[in-house]
DNA sequence: AATGAATGAGGTTTCATTCAT
DNA sequence: CATGAATGAAACCTCATTCAT
């Protein structure tokens, strides 16, 4: 009901299966508890439901990818940073983490969503495929991340990044499952999050590490 | 096709909740990655459909009160031992998670479906009822890790315990979403999740406390 | 949970059965567009469910004896003011149409409830003997009516009787239908039901009678 | 088991609709007192039950336009005739009535149903609007039998459909009630109902104008 | 390539009734 | 007589996927 237009190039296909990333990512941020079924994202996105069939070949897969993508951006970003000269800090991490993960209201809940999806929902040979891809970008920026903390040996930094990623992840299911209550009492306090958050990262890597991290604030050290 | 004994007392009324609840466990196990239908649930406990709607409102809240009891008897044992007056340490640590967590196969599948759960599907009152018992038996818990552990400051005890279960959690749904394949290679080793689980929490345990804690082996300690 | 005790004469018998009707129209009275299911009524009747079937055979036919009571009730009156000697007049018989039918809101929608249910829910027999008894009633109140109204022929009191009930209820189902809007545009004001039904009231009567019948207000004449 | 013919234009989907509703008329027809549940209305009409969805938005809603089919289909011919220059006798409406509502056997069960309906499990906005639509028509037809009664000052017209139809489906009711029988012998000839319908409207058409009007059998009268 | 109509399995919940206690 | 636990048939609706057009 919208573009109506055939996409015959390799270079039209790759765009319209953007577009139908972008749908969904927009139904996403929209709503983040919720997973838009196919008929919606296919509206969104200006095609027909089977059209998206097109482009991916199940819903899951299409879930997948949008997450690989997420991801993507990340990992980007980490190793832009860490290939710079200028020594990295823990505030540097904590910055790439707000920006990718909280500042970005869809990437938890659908990592979340994927975990749950990969062992049954996916044809193995895809989700072997991109857990290769993955593999392959963490150990890119796992090695930059060691030649910027000599104590990691080697095979460190993928772990670190790995369980920082675990924390980051299992800490955010744990304040989640209650932001609809007001007040959190559980223990966790949910309106705290990001706090929380940096505290746990810092003690993870300062006991990775083995010594303490210079704080944010504290930065010029002197 | 029943068991066509009647729970008449409150004491059997409990029997037969455990036993639902025995039937849903069973199932689980029988296939984690799969959240049984309330038809089934019946049948494997022996009972009609329409009698498990007696003893649980809801097929959610029948999941979260078996997800509660995992972490009762989580809790149950933390407690006990950290009622011990021999010092706790890690190792004592990574044996309750070994045993109630990674040689429970059904704690963390069910752990990760229940915060999903939380939003949207169970009433907010029995959400927040529920979130109330588990902050009470975690600030238990945190107060007995605090006596064991001089160097964390009143309320870090709670945080290391909240930090570390969400360690396991992130950590376990990262492995286990390439469980199937046989040589998981995104860099997670997911046949040596154990061992990975038990540097990373040590790396965090001793991130928090801020002093390296004694390894297993090493346990002559001079 | 309350009573806990045995009818064992046919007095108390006779008297729970009552109870379990007054549960009945109590709950009906507190929501009269829902039928409250058999549970609820034992639990109003301070009974336990097992009990409300000593006592009726069937939910519906405990609806349909409910009903037999409201119009047992209705008879008693209109038989008891025909058989005064002072003139019956049309706001007599307006009047006691509100005190039954409109002042009392569970008559009319458990009619409604009851003519669908005659045909299949119920056993010919209880049918038919109800059936009967309302004949017998009805004929009686005719009876009276005729002698009242000489204009009346053999019968025709009966059949009077019957098209005044048959567009009571008639025209409370066509307001009733739209009574959640604000305006009940469709023609039948929803907020005036009383008067409309005066009206229509009025107009079959006279048709029926064949003469102008005295209003109200205006009842001296001369 | 199944049409797979695609309604692709608008005008297929039409009649699909129509289909549907045809089936739901069948089976209505065929079982007058119950209900089909939406599997036997779709399997009737040679369609997956999700197709029917596909149509309407729920079962309650399909029954509603089945009824407001029967209603459009009797206003078209009463304003049909009520256009026509010859006077309109009683014995018009009569036949009306008796092709509409008596030989339709579907038209009253359903109304009835439809009564009980709207005041829950339709929305609002769809109650609405189906009340305005009828309203018009009501108003169109009562306008038109004004016109042939000088005698119905303006709303009267109006006002006399509506009783007459509150009278039909209300005596229906009472008869049907007990229609299972055979005998019927509670005062309402269930086996007469057409002379006992026919007299009840003439009583109250009579009493509504003012005046006797004709009889179709003394018609030459003159 | 694109469409969107059609499919139908799948799951939850309600509740009248029975019957062991 | 009284209880209330157990039953299990119904019924609704959603939505991922297919495939005729």
């Amino acid at each position: 009901m919208a573009i109506r237009q055939r996409a015959v190039l390799a270079e039209d296909k790759q765009e319209r299966h953007h577009a139908i990333l972008d749908a969904a990512e927009r139904l996403l941020h929209r709503s983040p508890d919720r997973v838009a079924n196919v008929a919606e994202v296919a509206d969104e996105a200006g095609l027909a439901k089977g059209t998206v069939y097109l482009y991916f070949p199940s819903k899951e897969e299409l879930l997948l990818a949008l997450h690989e993508r997420h991801v993507d951006d990340f990992f980007d970003a980490l190793v832009g940073r860490l290939a710079l000269r200028a020594p990295v800090t823990l505030d540097d991490m904590m910055a790439l983490t707000r920006t990718h993960f909280l500042e970005q209201p869809t990437f938890l809940p659908l990592a979340t969503r994927c975990f749950g999806i990969m062992a049954t929902a996916v044809p193995p040979a895809s989700a072997s495929s991109f857990h290769q891809r993955m593999a392959q970008r963490l150990q890119e920026a796992g090695a930059g991340l060691e030649r910027h903390f000599p104590e990691l040996r080697p095979g460190h930094g993928v772990a670190l990044l790995r369980r920082s990623f675990a924390l980051i992840v299992g800490l955010w299911q744990m304040s989640s499952a209650h932001a609809s209550e007001e007040a959190g009492p559980c223990g966790l306090p949910a309106d705290d999050f990001p706090a929380e958050l940096a505290a746990a990262l810092r003690a993870l890597w300062e006991g990775t590490i083995g010594r303490p991290l210079r704080v944010a604030a504290a930065a010029p050290e002197a």
